[in-house]
DNA sequence: CAACTTTCTCCACTCTCAGGACAAAGGCGA
DNA sequence: TCGCCTTTGTCCTGAGAGTGGAGAAAGTTG
């Protein structure tokens, strides 16, 4: 198949693409209702939406009382590429234009492999997928890397835990590679998009979106989008001091909050409770894996291991503390509780809100939801996804 | 003078406005170097606005080496007024259609008399200015209070200093008392919005605006726009933890921000350390007047009192260390201080600069500008200027 | 005073868009 | 099955929005 080239000629064609894409009523009649524009100006627009191929008629609609409508629908045959570079593994999957995850997959990877690696393992994964027979190519696609991006460029800048990638044109290099477009973010603004646009966050214009993997990150919603800030790091809140004087951390500094809890400093602490005999439960996970992960702490747990109940809280203790602090700040609707922790499930949430709503103020908690994401580790490829579709649906 | 009622019609003539309000060009011809308008169309809208009165002629621009241009100003005549509630004094100001101040008066006042009370000083402060030639009447009237404010309605919400103000409709009396339209917001929202207009901040799409006056706050500027939070608390950073297990703080918690720097908090350092003997400069003001401000503190720091310059230092290195979160977090492109404490001046910015650039990421530091207000008292009245002709200078 | 530049006005033409008239298509009760 | 209703889609007209060119008006410069 030919891949689309077509871009909406306006905002009008552009709102038209969104509400298709969002689960939005598929009826011409319907789509009127929603749009602040005459039958007549409407209809030119679809029908101008349909010449380009973007969108394909797709037969009635039920009766309302009266004569049926026409449904349309979005070119069922378009296919995005959602990449989420972790930094330990990658997911790459293909949507299609609703965004609907047609295939998935995820392989383990170092990110410090650099990107010349990791791009070929990238570019094999779209293979194997274009191969499974979900698409012959792409129309476009999103990546998620973990660290600041310059935006517009698409270029990573000066990412701690990915040194070989400043600097690397991962944009340019990825669209000569595919023969799409393509945008760049960070991957914990995929994961806050990717709950905006298919989970908990829906509708919510301002909410966190607190991502607890290897590192620690944040997306920031305000106002319906995404705020990068000027350099691209905004939301990198790993290296905030938890603890003053507390353990140091790679960074130079005392205490941040990335020493103190993370899926890292989580599985470091473990060991050393189980090397201490503090737990049996983790001591016999550590004999017998020679290491020891989140995933671990959280079966000792659900096992009722009392010490891995206490690292989950203290860790939980010291995320909220911070949260609570930007809380107070941004004051947002939402926030959502991520990425590879998301395992320890409520023990974690307990003592996350335990910290948000003790010392945040009353205001700004009263009405405040904090939980768990609800599309686990497809947010990120999701939110990629959504990234490409909202640069693709907006006027050239 | 009959008040102006006209609003622009649509989104050109309010950014013309908004461009003659701002000290761009204001001939013609100039005009349309800076919109994206043919001059035909140019031309039209500014003859419907030369109609509405908003604007009006001013005579002929230099000739640029050709015809010379008319020139076009908003009308001298339009008058806002901005007010700016503080917890313990109150600023009224005249500004004309550019936000410049034609008169402005402060007058101590406690918040905590109550809405009633203070409208009523409000309210004489406005006639006296009137009675002073300076207008007879205001075309709208934008208004700042310390505390949280639903902003579409106008009304402050759970306010923790002014405890009688919570819920009273302040918009709507005010409107009602002066005849025009008005705009209520939180003061520090104001400040940052001065500070953007006149000030240090101008041409600064995001930055934060630290003031640290009898309490602490943070407007938030994201995208060029006011981030006001889903309940209006948004900024209100005064009650972040900044030191565990520290003093206690009126909220309850320990080791709030404000509990350890603020106006209040330094004053009452100041008055322990006189008592106890460390600084005879202290000492000897508190004998003199029998309490103590920051402008002591800042009095004795500036004749070289190490124990003044201690509490400043260490102040600042607290509310350096809240304001590193902050900037790792939001990651601004400009960071500003004021509020009453400004007149500690260089030893407390150098405190804080010290702990962001330390403790923040390089990449969000690395370009930032840490600096003091360049408004002082007249930020927030400016601000409240720019609130009200913001509305006003926007489509019905 | 001629040649050039800049600004302003006027006009013709295109495009957008709303809204009404009307046709097409379906539901529903008698 | 036949009217009568509702809903949907299409066509047409007319009001504005907006562009761009022609040319007049007003200045500068040599």
């Amino acid at each position: 198949m030919r891949r689309m080239t077509a871009r909406p000629a306006n905002a009008h064609q552009a709102k038209l693409l969104k509400l298709l894409r969002d689960g939005g009523p598929n009826s011409r009649a319907q789509l009127g209702d929603e749009i602040d524009l005459s039958r007549s100006k409407l209809a030119v627009e679809v029908d101008r939406l349909l010449e380009t191929g973007l969108v394909v008629a797709d037969g009635l609609a039920a009766s309302r009382g009266g004569r049926r409508s026409h449904n349309v629908r979005l070119n069922p045959g378009l296919r995005f590429l959602g990449v989420d570079i972790g930094a330990t593994s990658v997911d790459v999957a293909v949507t299609n234009a609703e965004l609907e995850i047609l295939g998935h997959l995820n392989q383990p990877m170092d990110v410090r492999e650099g990107p010349v690696a990791v791009f070929e393992q990238v570019l094999s994964m779209a293979a194997k997928l274009r191969a499974s027979g979900l698409t012959e190519g792409f129309d476009g696609a999103g990546i998620g890397v973990p660290g600041p991006v310059r935006f517009p460029e698409g270029v990573p800048v000066a990412p701690p835990i990915m040194p070989g990638w400043d600097g690397f044109p991962v944009r340019e290099a990825l669209s000569q590679e595919l023969g799409c477009p393509v945008m760049v973010d960070n991957d914990v603004n995929l994961m806050a998009m990717g709950e905006q646009h298919a989970g908990v966050a829906r509708s919510v214009g301002d909410f966190l979106c607190v991502k607890i993997g290897t590192g620690i990150g944040c997306g920031i919603v305000a106002g319906g989008d995404v705020h990068r800030g000027v350099t691209g790091s905004a939301g990198d809140i790993g290296h905030i001091q938890a603890v003053p004087d507390g353990r140091p951390c790679a960074c130079g500094n005392r205490g941040c909050l990335e020493a103190h809890f993370s899926g890292a400093a989580l599985a470091r602490d473990a060991v050393e409770a189980a090397q201490q005999g503090l737990s049996e439960e983790l001591a016999s996970r550590l004999a017998a894996n020679g290491t020891l992960t989140a995933v671990d702490v959280a079966a000792a747990a659900a096992a009722g291991d009392a010490t891995a109940l206490d690292l989950i809280r203290e860790g939980g203790n010291h995320v909220g503390q911070v949260i609570a602090g930007l809380v107070s700040f941004f004051n947002p609707g939402l926030v959502v509780i991520g990425g590879g922790v998301t395992g320890l499930g409520h023990n974690l949430l307990a003592a996350i809100r335990t910290q948000v709503y003790r010392q945040s103020l009353p205001l700004a908690t009263g009405n405040l939801p904090i939980v768990l994401g609800e599309l686990g580790p497809t947010a990120g490829v999701i939110g990629a996804a959504r990234l490409i579709s909202d640069h693709l649906f907006s006027p050239a």
